[in-house]
DNA sequence: AATACACCTTTACGCAACGTCAAAGTCAAC
DNA sequence: GTTGACTTTGACGTTGCGTAAAGGTGTATT
């Protein structure tokens, strides 16, 4: 039987450049070559080439398969040994690097996780900030530095979580606050319930909370237009409405 | 703080060549280039470079690292997930790859022990051989065809176990019989005892005993000069004695 | 006999990430 | 001015082929 590259190629399954690289690399001579130069193959050929391919899915090297093909006195068994060896020190290696990258995984969604909270913490500081700015002078003023700076302080200290529940919390009490002012009433349920939240929001700023403090910061929110336009912005005296639900709430109004 | 290549190499511990190929590939391109042309890195290239040997002992391609040390909005940890992906499968492939060298590997040594086996099948067929060579014509005229190819059949049926029991039992039998024979007994104890060990090694060729067919295998054995001289080969006279121990043996004498 | 088409040949670049010369220029010190 | 350490670019080698390109061969059909 003769094969030429493509016969033999295709009885393999392998490509004819494969064949004519073993060639070259002298692991798969052919039989002879025709007068045209064509390269010519016979059955032991097609056994050697079986022989290599098994070694070679073995992932050996074509090195290691010459050495095993060509000498029959080459310890294959020797060979395949040292190859499992080999295979098992990638798979070690592979274990490692496969470790490592789960522990830079791990790490960088901890890096998110710390960069969400750097991005948090620079909300805070900016909301801090921008209190300062704005009030900052005015309250610093009326309630004293220290209490500003522990309010601050407190704020600086709040946790991602309780930075989230403060800032619903502020959101209920514009609700709440606007569901009120409907009714008219300083004094009804809903305007409580408002004055209410507002307390709740204010400890999470405040360090200690007194009536009379939460009186003062009512009246202020009339009296200081900044804090007037922000209450009124959707319904225009929502800021005096608040101030008589407080003044209510805390005891200093009827 | 400027860098040549050499001393940025031994800062990071990379071979100039290195830093000169991720100059090449456009990975890290020095900070400028001096008069003479050499290149000069600052301190960004050495973050740089910092970053994308951490990436490198990862085992992520270059390119991939390229990406992910160029474009600041790259999702680096979604590339190091696939990474990671990609190398639990080549673990994957490096498991089979294992398993079927490991496969190889017992196969092989299943095929030296089926060498064994294959060498001796061939002693089983030597010896069969041998003895219709040797004692064939005239057993198979006493005993019969069927007889003789039954025995032979018996022992073609052997495994090796049962092949080295059955020498070991004939070594017995030689040993028992040249020590009976020193107490010139052949109803003594020993004597008895290696008639039996006879029997015994016997039934491995027979398909059925008979004490009939063992007194005329005795018999033979004083007979033909070929049995003789075998068992007389130690002391002369040891088949004759083999054969009246037998005959004890089997009650054909008292 | 011309043509088409499948097949064959050699040559050679490309791949990944550098290692390893080689030839030639530069810098600092003696 | 010379040495020695350093720099540059250029180019080949590594593994196992894939993928052209350019050109010759075999065979069947027209």
């Amino acid at each position: 039987m003769d094969y030429t590259v493509q016969k033999l190629a295709s009885l393999a399954g392998v490509s004819t450049r494969t064949l004519r690289y073993y060639d070259e690399v002298g692991i798969l001579k052919p039989a002879r070559i025709n007068s045209s130069g064509y390269r010519i193959y016979g059955q032991q050929e097609v056994d050697r080439l079986q022989q290599i391919l098994f070694y070679r899915e073995l992932g050996l090297s074509l090195d290691h398969i010459k050495a095993i093909v060509t000498d029959p006195n080459f310890d294959g068994n020797k060979a395949l040994k040292e190859h499992r060896q080999q295979l098992i020190e990638k798979r070690k290696q592979l274990d490692r690097l496969i470790a490592n990258v789960e522990k830079t995984i791990a790490a960088s969604e901890g890096r998110i996780n710390m960069s969400n909270k750097e991005k948090f913490e620079g909300f805070k500081k900016r909301l801090i900030e921008d209190n300062e700015k704005k009030y900052g002078k005015e309250v610093r003023e009326k309630y004293g530095d220290e209490k500003v700076d522990q309010s601050n302080a407190k704020l600086m200290n709040m946790t991602q979580e309780q930075y989230e529940e403060v800032t619903a919390l502020a959101e209920q009490v514009t609700q709440t606050l606007a569901e009120a002012f409907k009714t008219g009433n300083p004094a009804g349920e809903l305007a409580q319930k408002a004055a209410d939240l507002h307390r709740k929001w204010l400890t999470y700023y405040w360090k200690e909370y007194s009536k009379e403090a939460h009186a003062g910061l009512a009246q202020m929110y009339v009296d200081d237009e900044r804090f007037t336009a922000y209450y009124d912005k959707e319904q225009p005296g929502t800021a005096e409405f608040l101030r008589d639900a407080i003044l209510i709430y805390t005891g200093q109004k009827q």
